[in-house]
DNA sequence: CTCGATTGTCTAGCGGTGCTAGCATCGATT
DNA sequence: AATCGATGCTAGCACCGCTAGACAATCGAG
């Protein structure tokens, strides 16, 4: 059964390089321009075949989404892992939720914007979705402050991460005073 | 010059029908099912009509954005308006902007996901987009706390808000705790 | 009142989108 | 070596935003 595991191994590579080509013309030229006939050109490969990988665009915008979930994890946990008191490490888990979001702004929106079909919040949300909201937790949990439940406060600064990050790359907020926005958020909503 | 005064005067109407029909069908069905054929057939003109008073659908969408920022801003200033003290002047304010994007949801789209050819914090800002913003800073401006820039600090609490508002509409917050969210958020945020 | 000009609206169509039916070709199996 | 199923292709559907050009209605001048 070797030419089948053949297969099935140049079968997932395609798919890889599916969602990376997709990835990539997002970031270069925003999701606009990726469009089927794009996509299939750049992989050098039919429109058809990627609809035997995919249902369709949307799942291809949720597989990037799940990509940058993980990587957003990893992120987070990266810059929480590498600070010292509290305090340090939930200013160095927002500017790294913040600095990922204004780095990979097509990732971004797959994720939060854009429908790619995902469920969040739910039994049935997938694995790396949930994982990087635990991220968020592990590091901001403590932080909640006494009574406060960990999950709501955390979904809360969450949300204003969110909020600052896409109205900042929206262009709706203006780059000045970033920094000041950023540490206000720390000092005012964590119990340090 | 009678006529011509007439024809002015059905002219704006026309673009009153146009824009608010855009919003009726968004509300109802979604941005994406508001189509250039579908809005003329609604309003009973072909789709060139539509042309002659916006450069494109973009600007059609901008047009119910400042709109909805109008109602947004006096929302805004009626909730802080009807309440006593600063913290529940400050409660019923994020109550109110959530609640406007509860339940205008199309329109908020319209403001802050969608492209609509707005300008924002520039100097060419459209002056409903300024006064909405000036509407939170009326209210918000007390409670920055000492040595906080009113602005800035203004900026930060409604990106808080807007995280809420979308995470939650977009179904990646569940609506349980939402309003312990709020709550938390005015607590924390504001110096009362 | 008639007639040309202007204004306004429509029909038709362009190039693009996501997606799919059906055919042809290639390659593993017998 | 012949067969036959899997695989990727060409071609095309219905729809999108947008526009050129034909046509009709209205206006102003003689």
């Amino acid at each position: 059964m070797s030419v089948q595991e053949r297969k099935e191994r140049e079968r997932a590579e395609r798919e890889r390089l599916i969602v990376a080509t997709a990835r990539e013309l997002a970031e270069q030229q925003g999701w606009d321009a990726v469009t089927t006939r794009r996509l299939a050109e750049r992989i050098e490969y039919s429109q058809p075949v990627l609809y035997s990988h995919f249902r369709g665009k949307r799942e291809i915008i949720g597989a990037v989404a799940l990509e940058g979930a993980a990587e957003l994890a990893a992120a987070v946990r990266a810059a929480a892992a590498g600070a010292s008191g509290p305090r340090e490490r939930v200013t160095a888990l927002a500017r790294a939720y913040l600095d990922f979001a204004a780095r990979n702004p097509a990732v971004y929106d797959a994720m939060f914007q854009l429908d790619g079909g995902l469920t969040f919040a739910k039994e049935d949300t997938p694995e790396p979705l949930k994982d990087a909201f635990a991220a968020l937790l592990e590091s901001l949990g403590d932080v909640a402050g006494d009574g406060v439940h960990p999950g709501v406060f955390t979904e809360l600064f969450w949300a204003s991460l969110h909020g600052l990050a896409t109205l900042t790359r929206a262009e709706r907020l203006p780059p000045t005073y970033a920094e000041e926005r950023t540490e206000l958020l720390v000092a005012r909503l964590a119990v340090l």
